[in-house]
DNA sequence: GCCAACGTTGGC
DNA sequence: GCCAACGTTGGC
């Protein structure tokens, strides 16, 4: 039997303004280059500790309400990212050298919207889920890792029916 | 629009 | 190496 590799999990944020879930499913093979992470610590994240086929919670930030809204996974190993060396992008970076690229990507594709998205305030109201780090405050980053039994128990809840305060 | 939290920069 | 200034993130 081969070493069984232990599930590393992730969470991902975008601006829906920007490129939401819906964009990453729309986009040919659901794929897209995760590119313009400008923070040392997503990108080591990437680098060091990120496989492919890894699951990914998709979340959108700066949104009405914020709320994880599907799941992906990592579709390839980290790579240099080409924006950095793009004079017109936003994400340039003239100070890296293409021999030794300070930013590195990695491709991300969407596998399935949750059948309802679940908002912050529901997360930190969770007696479990309330212990991600997107739940932290004034947590900034863009790559998070999160533990395989958290993810679980987002995705379970986010496959329910919004709960009723009542039973029939 | 506000502002707290955080990372980065640069003077010293 | 310290730390104030500054820019950005992102919830509210």
């Amino acid at each position: 039997m081969g070493v069984k590799h232990e599930r590393r999990c992730w969470l991902v944020k975008s601006e829906p303004t920007t490129f939401s879930f819906d964009d990453l499913l729309a986009a040919p093979e659901s794929t897209t280059p995760w590119d313009g992470v400008r923070n040392y610590q997503a990108r080591n994240y990437m680098r060091d500790d990120m496989r492919v086929g890894d699951e990914v919670v998709f979340y959108h930030s700066n949104a009405t309400p914020p709320c994880a809204v599907g799941l992906a996974e990592v579709a390839s190993a980290a790579r240099p990212d080409p924006s950095q060396f793009d004079a017109d992008s936003p994400y340039a970076d003239p100070t890296s050298d293409p021999g030794e690229p300070r930013w590195l990507l990695v491709d991300v594709r969407a596998l399935r919207p949750f059948a309802r998205s679940i908002p912050l305030s529901e997360i930190k109201a969770h007696p479990v889920l309330r212990e991600l780090l997107v739940a932290r405050r004034g947590n900034r980053l863009s790559v998070m890792p999160v533990s395989p039994e958290h993810l679980d128990v987002l995705v379970a809840l986010a496959a329910t029916d919004v709960r009723r305060s009542a039973p029939d």
